[in-house]
DNA sequence: AGTCTTACTGAGAATAGTTATCAATAGACT
DNA sequence: AGTCTATTGATAACTATTCTCAGTAAGACT
């Protein structure tokens, strides 16, 4: 039920195996399963081993060179996100998956107010939303 | 990739385990994982067994009389509905851990409109906010 | 109340996704 | 080139969940 975060600041080595990975996660706009990185790794004969893909995206997520988020089969799932500019959300179908990204100014200043009342400082948030759209509803 | 749903209709008993499982349910507006409510039947000493309490919740979620969405750590977690009136929201500290609870109305409402907007139904969001608190950045 | 049908239960095995371990390797700095 | 240490890979361990199957108990029907 907790969270463990590693705040020691280490360095981040440029690898073959991270800079393989990340040209997979640039080569599209889908989010990705550790699991379906490897393969494509694999596809292209490149031998990364299982756990340094979990490794390198779990440590990408934590820098916030991509996004990642929890699909509703309990993977977790990460994209490199063109638009860096400007934080943003997801609205997730729990049936097919599909994923709009939205803006959110409104959360933005939410949170911050609400972590200043309380007296925190370098403040972060993940929200995403879930719901059945209309295709899944549609067949149903 | 693909879910399952059985379409069979068939009648559901009332057992001593469903109805415990139901009452830890209905004693709280928050979200329990399977897990969770297991430990709480325990403590009750009521004897459920672990893949009952999976069952029965999985089986209370499909036929729409708990709410069930995967959290960010992986497990599925469960609520009664109709109390949506309880939805909160959590601040923690990153380097303590100490965990304030938020109400959210504005999140809720603007959750609700995105949905919408884009054509999805039955929503449901997570939203966690992350900072230093002050104890932890006054020792800092 | 007795009996019958079958949904439900519990204990443990099996599975899926992920993280931890640890010796070997290889970036990057002098 | 040599040193330091982040990173790697193979595999064991772990967590959350589902499956299996023999035994149990709702609930319907005498």
């Amino acid at each position: 039920m907790s969270v463990k975060v590693d705040l020691t600041m280490v360095k981040t080595r440029s690898t073959q195996q991270r800079v393989a990975i990340l040209q997979i996660l640039e080569g599209t706009d889908e989010f990705r399963s550790a699991q379906e990185i490897h393969k494509l790794l694999e596809q292209k004969k490149l031998k990364v081993g299982l756990a340094t893909v979990y490794r390198t995206l779990q440590k990408m997520a934590v820098q916030e060179d991509i996004d990642a988020i929890r699909s509703a089969h309990g993977e977790i799932i990460y994209r490199k996100c063109g638009q860096k500019e400007g934080h943003h959300h997801h609205l997730i179908c729990r049936q097919c998956g599909i994923t709009i990204t939205v803006d959110g100014p409104t959360i933005e200043n939410w949170t911050e107010k609400i972590a200043k009342e309380n007296g925190f400082r370098e403040v972060s948030h993940t929200l995403d939303i879930f719901g059945i759209c209309k295709n899944c509803y549609r067949k149903a």
